[in-house]
DNA sequence: CCCAGAAAAGTTAGTGACTAACATTGTGGC
DNA sequence: GCCACAATGTTAGTCACTAACTTTTCTGGG
């Protein structure tokens, strides 16, 4: 591990530290920074803004495989909902818990609403390449991508916060609705 | 008009002006602020942040109205579809002009990706309270809503672009998608 | 007409995210 | 060890937005 990942994984977790203990609008980028070991500057040299560290996982290209998997001339709607749940059916629970303390800290923070739609762009530039080898035209694969991965991150975000329910079936309901049942 | 309502409007009129003329990211709100004769502070009195000069249209409540009268047991998608269709089907080609050059300053300005989908919060608690009338469940009625609006949304952008495409059809083919077609 | 009192706007000083230009220090290949 | 370059530091700034406080402008009752 190069000094690069070091810095850059140090930042990262510092981050994640200062957003759960303080919140996310209560923690300036100067000091997690300081708790990384490190210069300002060289922060915004690892991640552009200061959302980037939240939320810089690199989203399942696994969806994108699973849509080039499905039938042809399926609604583009049941396309990729199917090929969500096909991706996300395994995540350990590991991992689980990892998501959902990043996900609680956005549910409180109202200057995030929408960060995660915007964060979300690549994975919609995934989806609508993926769709398009299947022949949908583009502004049609980029609504229903849109429309799917804003409802999903809802549904996301309503996980974390309630405690009460598991990943898997926040999912099921979230993909059932955007189905159309 | 009173006082308040005069330099509201003022600065509403000169932002947009300013947006057009050198774009959303390089228009300082000091600029704004000025050329509506002006201080900076009043202008933040007026508007709590710059996004609110440019999308500060209250949203149809034709539309809630419109899910209140659609059958018993729809599919939750369906129901949004239909209603937003119906509440959209008379929009005169003045707003829709008027609409137009505030959607391409926002489609032009990478910094206003989500700013749209965070601004239509209101629409969505709308959809939601309509939804609630017929007996869907919160989760399921967010997860939905914010589907639908993410979707009509990108649609709408690219409609602004494109200078091709009516309104009417860009909408058409956008609630088919979501609608499951 | 005048003069409280409130509504609207101004002033000043600051915070915090982010950028630019340039100087400095580590690190790895030869 | 030396050298190129990657990684970091420093400084000084811009811009959106806030807080505390003062001043101007309107408005209605005597």
């Amino acid at each position: 591990m190069g000094r690069w990942e070091r810095t850059h994984e140090a930042l990262a977790q510092a981050a994640l530290e200062l957003f759960a203990e303080h919140g996310y609008d209560a923690t300036a980028t100067a000091q997690i920074a300081e708790r990384a070991g490190v210069s300002e500057m060289t922060l915004f040299r690892h991640f552009s803004t200061k959302e980037a560290l939240l939320l810089e996982d690199p989203y399942n290209p696994l969806i994108a495989a699973a849509v080039r998997s499905r039938p042809p001339g399926e609604p583009v709607m049941r396309t990729l909902v199917e090929s969500i749940r096909q991706a996300w059916s395994r995540i350990d629970t590991e991992d689980a818990t990892a998501l959902r303390a990043r996900l609680r800290i956005v549910a409180e923070a109202t200057t995030l609403r929408g960060a995660v739609e915007r964060n979300s762009g690549a994975t919609v530039a995934a989806l609508i390449d993926a769709l398009a080898d299947r022949g949908v035209a583009a502004t049609e694969a980029r609504v229903a991508a849109t429309a799917v991965i804003a409802g999903l991150g809802v549904a996301l975000l309503e996980w974390a916060r309630s405690d009460r329910i598991t990943l898997d079936t926040a999912l099921d309901q979230a993909l059932m609705v955007l189905g159309g049942a």
